[in-house]
DNA sequence: CCAAGGTTTGAATGATGGTTCAATTCTTGC
DNA sequence: GCAAGAATTGAACCATCATTCAAACCTTGG
């Protein structure tokens, strides 16, 4: 019986990550959620005081999901340029992989509650760049700089670069390649 | 007659511009706007044919205004360097003098077809951007690299860093200078 | 001055979609 | 089996605004 109140829950959450990847958060009506995840409407306000409180949990799900992808693909580097390369890489092949999800995830207008989250995903995301920077810094492979900074201004480059390719479904060729670059460059790594 | 005509219709713009300022979209309901222009509601649709196409406009205006603002500080420069600091310093400078309105151009959550103006406002900037860097690459002053991509790049940069100062209402003493360093490193300013 | 035409008004309308709740169905302890 | 209690249902409710429109009000040409 917990079982099952619990797997309601997760049932939830898994119908609202499907259809925000199907037709974004704005397919997302409860109603919507609720058929997906076979129970009436009204059964979610069992599980979710809100809408916004749903949409935070999933919101927060799937930003740890991404990070924590990126984090394992970065790990398994030992120099900062290739640790940056595979936060790159990994975001964006993650990204195109699902656009509908990442444009949702990135920039969709979403109800302002559910906006904050956003940030927490931004944030999580500058504190994993920012501590391969200063580790860069620390041992002289990158110049000195403000790792916060740095990350931060990262990840919007990031986010604003893959917008386009988002909306197009696909990027040109020489995308990612030229945004590593760029991004190589920004951070310091010497050539 | 005309010309109260076309008046009412400046006003209604400033008026929502105002309100944008003062409480963001999400304080511009077109009642609100109309009460601030000194009309009735009904009246805003002699002007417009919706909501979305007045703050289209709205959006528009200020974000030319802010493009404007930011081509003629860098258009006084003489280096890509210096344009580039200026494009900086201006941009950030305006919007922390405006923080709200800032915000809500940038990164607030609006109706999906104001959103699309949006993109056209973060595009005028990148354009303007890229000229520079075009102008740079072929000058010699900058490294070989793909114009669009690193304008569009360092838009994203440059408002994520932003986003942060604009919610706290100001910026850390050390953020613009070293948002500059950052950026001159990434275009590959020579030292 | 006056009537015809256009303008302004603001309360009513309507659509959307989140939220509730009385009725029903299921689970569980005896 | 069988209540008692909890969970589930989904149609009704409600709040929020954008949008409309019939009535009231100007403006202007004659």
């Amino acid at each position: 019986m917990k079982a099952r109140l619990s797997a309601s829950r997760d049932r939830i959450i898994v119908a609202a990550l499907e259809i925000m990847a199907g037709h974004g958060y704005a397919g997302c009506s409860v109603a919507a959620v609720a058929e997906r995840a076979g129970m009436a409407t009204g059964s979610v306000y069992r599980h979710f005081p809100t809408k916004a409180d749903l949409f935070a949990e999933v919101f927060r799900t799937a930003s740890q999901r991404e990070v924590d992808a990126v984090a394992r693909a970065a790990a398994l580097e030992s120099t900062v340029a290739a640790q940056v390369s595979a936060v790159i890489e990994t975001f964006s092949g993650r990204a195109l992989q699902s656009p509908r999800l990442a444009y949702a995830l990135l920039v969709e207008p979403v109800d302002p509650a559910v906006d904050a989250e956003r940030l927490v995903f931004r944030r999580a995301y500058a504190e994993l760049i920012a501590g391969y920077v200063a580790a860069g810094v620390a041992s002289g492979e990158l110049p000195p700089q403000d790792p916060e900074l740095t990350a931060t201004a990262l990840v919007g480059a990031l986010a604003e670069a893959m917008v386009g390719p988002l909306a197009a479904g696909v990027a040109g060729p020489s995308t990612i390649p030229s945004l590593i670059t760029f991004i190589h460059r920004a951070i310091g790594v010497s050539p």
